[in-house]
Order: structure tokens, then sequence, then C-alpha cells
DNA sequence: CGGCAGTTTGATGTTACTCAATTTAAGTGG
DNA sequence: CCACTTAAATTGAGTAACATCAAACTGCCG
């Protein structure tokens, strides 16, 4: 049973599904002193897998993790990381399967919202419905942007490309000062998310670390010549 | 002013948006007498801009189109082929403005639905609002498909992959004899979807033709091995 | 101290790209 | 029907980008 404890879990977001939520299901849920499932999860380990059967709509609100696609000869894509506020997959709102297996990168929380009420509410509230929609659009539009990222861009690209858009990312959820990231990632979830090996990321973070562009150890990203890092990485 | 030929235009489809909209604007636009949009486009032609402003949700009736993304040095991403029932893009029922621009690769036909109308019904009609998500969810789960394609498989993978994507879309809409598709793609649509150089698609699809397995040529695919392009193509 | 996960470096191999030319197919106007 | 034009498909030779294989190095933890 949860009362005020929620916003702890799953703090306040302004960003899409958490927020728009926590305004209207959790206080619901308080009100009727329902459950509202959350979990804690270890880096590394899977929070749902192919095909799963999923009677919520499960967010992360602490950590991160990734959803990803499991070739049949044992590579791995990253289709998304997932930052605290992100539906582990918004098909979820609808379906009662996850289409795609998901992970946690680091020790993690999520929170379980059953999709009955969720439905509800989309039904109800148009301004619900447009948020949901709008993380649908927002999906679609990386996903594609990804596609012209692997499809046409080198690896120095792909690179850059993917660290702006998770900086993009890390600054609407905390303030960043010297350009300084929390950045949780190995070097394989780099290459497992752009298409390259372990060993080329390697180099070419060895490049940009040479140049003066960027530097990533320890788990943060230090950028040190943001126009450069732009105007490698920037695909329009 | 259309009256009954709309369904000339755009017959009724089982799939997806086209259907489910015929059932009920279409029939509305009729009683009311409304003038319901539509246009005609050459082969070539753009059919919209990026950022291109629109009150409509835009589907394809008759051809085939592609939204595409073009990247700053000149490149081409296609991000989907466009067949007949298809919105151009998804983000049309929410927002009012293309995110990527399309064009025609046939000659082809669109009809235009206004947004309000749309949007009227998927608040009304809660089976309307499901097949606008399905929309969504298909879009996505095909683009996220397509980063572990663009992302871990090689030229020959990915050709057979495409190919086998598009036999599934082309079957639902007609009926196919003797395994031959009617396929209107020019070697470069298929080299911009893949992200490979035209040359090397050229290859590509000597090599399938040199082993049996499909032959592509004046429009029409022909398969020959439909076992082993799949063996080639899957990705599960 | 040993073991493990992650990073770094080197040497070599392969895939797919680039450049350039030729061939084929599809019009188009006379 | 033929000369002419143009877009698309095909082929060859040389090259660049990235992969693969293998090993060494680093920091960390028990």
């Amino acid at each position: 049973m949860i009362h005020g404890s929620l916003c702890e879990i799953c703090p306040r977001r302004n960003s899409g599904f958490c927020g728009a939520l926590l305004e209207d299901v959790a206080e619901d849920a308080r009100a009727t002193a329902e459950k509202l499932q959350y979990q804690a999860l270890r880096s590394g380990e899977l929070i749902a897998s192919r095909n799963q059967s999923s009677g919520d709509v499960v967010v992360i609100c602490g950590g991160w993790g990734f959803r990803f696609l499991q070739t049949s000869d044992g590579r791995r894509q990253i289709l998304k990381f997932l930052l605290p506020g992100d539906v582990l997959s918004a098909n979820l709102v609808f379906e009662d399967r996850f289409r795609f297996p998901v992970k946690a990168l680091t020790d993690a929380q999520v929170a379980k919202f059953p999709r009955e009420k969720i439905q509800a509410k989309l039904f109800a509230d148009k301004s619900f419905l447009t948020v949901v929609a709008n993380i649908y659009i927002a999906e679609n539009q990386h996903a594609e942007e990804m596609l012209a990222v692997l499809g046409q861009r080198s690896a120095k690209q792909r690179i850059a490309y993917l660290l702006l858009y998770l900086m993009k990312r890390i600054s609407a959820q905390s303030v960043i000062r010297e350009h300084r990231y929390r950045l949780p990632v190995r070097q394989q979830h780099i290459a497992d998310a752009v298409g390259l090996t372990v060993v080329h990321v390697n180099r070419i973070l060895g490049i940009f670390r040479d140049q003066g562009i960027i530097e990533l150890s320890d788990g943060f990203l230090q950028v040190l010549n943001a126009v450069e890092l732009e105007r490698v990485g920037s695909i329009n």
C-alpha cells in the first residue's frame, strides 16, 4: 500500500506519462487506498521478456533501462534507452504483451499501473489522450530519426547523434552544470544502440577524446566542444 | 463533391484507417453533402514537405508513396513505403504538420479527412481509437524491427527482410498467384530504405537471382525460393 | 592475491563504398 | 519505324570503413 510515498519512488516529472498519471491515477489509488504496485530491479536484470503478458502499464521511476531486440544470430539492437518517466513500451497502453524485452541498465525501480485504469482515463480525459498520443509520436519520431542515422551515417556521426540525444533527455530531467552528464552506459551499450562493435566504438571515443570534443568515463560524459559535437552529430 | 464515388477512389480496405473511416466519416460527408477532398499525384511528385502544415489527415488511396528523411549531406533514408490505406504520417491525427516529407513513388491518389472530424470520432468511438492506436503500434513495431535490421544485419539480410515485409503488405491488399508480386520500386528505393548504395543492392539482387531465390525486374518480384528468402531475411 | 568486467591497442580480414564505364530499357519526336 | 534521349540496371577495379581476432591493460572486489 502506497500513500504519500509514491512521489519518492516516482517523483513528478514535467515530461509525459508519469506526470499526467500521478495527477490522477495515483491520487485515485491513494484515495481508495488501493495498492499501486512497484518493483525494484538490479542492474542487468531482465524486467520483461519478449511477448510477456502484462495487465499493467509499466513505467520507469528511477534508474535507467533499455528496450532491445535480440536477433537469431545472437546480436542485439538497443531500441531505446529508458529514463525515469518513460513507459517501458508504449504499446502496453493498448496491448497486454511486451513486443520487445526490456532490461535494467542500472539498478532501477518501476511502477505498474493497471491497464484498465489507464484506458478508463484515456476515454474520459482528452488531455490525457493527448499526452499518450504525444508519447507515441515522440517514440516514432525518434525511431525514424534513428533509422536515418543507422542507414546513412558514419560511425562518428552515429555516436555523436546518440550522445546528443541522450544529453537532451538527461537535461530534461536534471540541471546540468559544466557540461557534465551522468551517463551510466557501457561502451557495449553504445555499440548495440548504434550498430557498431565495442572495439570500434572505443576507437571513435578515443578520437573524440584526442580531438577534445568529449570525454566519457566513470559513467560521466564531459562535453568539451559542444559546437563540434553538434556539427558532427546533427542530421538535418 | 463526392457521393458514392468515394469508394472508387479509396475502396474499402480490411486494414486499418481507411476502412474504419469510410464506415463513418465518409458516410457522414455523403449525408451532409460535404466536400471530401482528394488529389491525384504524378510519380515522383512531392506530396508533402518537411514541417508542412496540414489541417487534414491524408491517406493514400491508390498507388504507392514513401515517407523519407533527407540528411544534411544529401543522402536520404526511406522511412516507410506507403500503400493504399496508409496514412501519410500517423502524427497527423494529433498534430498539424508533417514531421517528414512524403513523395509519390508511382502515380497516386490521396484523400484528405479534416482533422477535427477524425478527432471527434476518436473521442466518440472507442473502437476507432483502438484502430488508430493499432496504427501507431504497428508503425512503431516496424520502425524498431527496421532499426535492428539496419544496425545488425548484412546487405543480403537487409534486402531479404525488406522484400519479405513488402510481400506481406502487398498480400494484405491483393491476392498473389504464383509468388509474383507487383513491386513498383527502383533499386535506388531499396538502397535508400536499407542503407546501402544502388550498386551494392544491384550486386546482391544479382546473387539472389543466380541462387534462384528471387527475380526482380519490370516492377515485378518473382519469388522462386520462399523458404530460403525467409531463412535469410527473418530476424528472430 | 586472483578473478572479473570493462577498456584499450594491434594486426588482419571483409564488407560495402566510390568512381567510372557499359549495357539495357523506355520513351519521344520526326 | 528509326534516330535520339534519358533513366535504370549492370559490371569492373580500387579503396575506405568497419569487423574480427587476439592480447594486454585497468580498476575493482572478494
